[in-house]
DNA sequence: GCCTAAGTGGACAGCGTGTCCACTTGCCTT
DNA sequence: AAGGCAAGTGGACACGCTGTCCACTTAGGC
């Protein structure tokens, strides 16, 4: 397991003012409130804003779009799957040297899964966040095309590069919506990506 | 094989007068051209408008935005695609009935390599036609979901309907210029698509 | 309590959208 | 050949969102 780009972890952040905190908490519920009760794509700046009971200058102190308020509030979910990949129990995380661990298209499929299930619960966020193009560059989307690549190397494929992101394709957002949109239930989604996974990679 | 969605065939159009005709074109023209000279995201029906030397309401007669202008200019190369689908030679095309025919995995890697030609010739316009969630709601894309999931459901996997998206997913124009913009070619890209349809349905 | 820098909020200019409507022009009729 | 009318045209308009800017306020160290 090489280098993998880690999420960076809220270092030391320079001390902030106490009005400065109260106002980002506020920021933060009026924006994800917003994001789940209508579609994220018309939720607007002053739409936060005024939900949150602050001036637009405060609000662009912070945050510079939607996007970057739908990824602080997505960022704490996606840790703790990170967390979970390099270092959980099989087949999710990589299990101990010497150890038992799953297979590649296991390790794959219970990534997807777990993928889905972050979607399920946070699609208004994913959607506020990774809209189209904005997706490929996030710190996160890093993380899990280094993990995917991994998987497709250790599976010995060839070009683990251009397959991960390939791979990682049936989990975008919208992608994801439009599904639900059809009638397809959470499960039958992730069964379908573990039919891929397995398939793919063993 | 049942019944695909055909692209309407521009059937029989209400009579146009000759200045509609010639400004109909000027519009496509000038849009193309736009679209392939910046980022068709930022071109506005103003800029056609203005580039095609007609006003903005002459432009909104007949597309109601950006993307139906691209939608339009991409039609005609969709078509002659689903054409070669429906009756062209195997690979691509189903075979006669008791002559040879590719497998499912072979089929798939042909639509594949043709879909990543035609966005590698036309990634502007499909940029500008299918952006995030659009493009699950035009009809080619309805065409390309109907013949992934004859594809699946020959293959003999479980619930074609959820596979045939999630195949179409490494497709999107966004992942297309990603990856083009991490410097991988055309052809690599096409590579990693080809191995993805045959260790999926073969 | 005072001082200072961080924090605040609303005004402002700019841009794109989509609609609307008075005018123009092609084309069919007689 | 002329007339009439519907299709077509183009620009003005009102609206909404963006992002910046700056004069004012407030928290918290000294």
């Amino acid at each position: 397991m090489s280098e993998l780009p880690l999420l960076p972890q809220a270092g030391s952040a320079p001390p902030e003012r106490a009005d400065a905190a109260r106002n980002r908490a506020r920021i933060l519920a009026a924006a994800e409130r917003l994001f789940a009760e209508r579609d994220p794509a018309s939720v607007t700046m002053e739409d936060i804003a005024k939900a949150a009971g602050v001036g637009r200058g405060t609000l662009y102190r912070r945050y510079p779009d939607r996007a970057a308020i739908a990824r602080a509030l997505l960022d704490e979910h996606e840790r703790a799957l990170q967390e979970k990949l390099l270092r959980g129990a099989p087949p999710l995380g990589p299990g101990e040297p010497g150890g038992r661990s799953a297979s590649p298209g296991e390790r794959l499929a219970a990534f997807y899964a777990e993928m889905a299930a972050l979607l399920e619960a946070h699609l208004p966020l994913a959607l506020g966040a990774e809209t189209g193009a904005a997706r490929y560059g996030t710190g996160a989307y890093g993380f899990w095309r280094a993990h995917v690549a991994q998987l497709v190397r250790e599976a010995g494929l060839d070009d683990p590069q251009t397959l991960a992101d390939q791979l990682l394709a049936p989990l975008a957002p919208e992608l994801f919506r439009h599904q639900r949109e059809l009638g397809l239930s959470g499960e039958r989604i992730a069964a379908g990506l573990a039919t891929l996974a397995r398939r793919t990679l063993d």
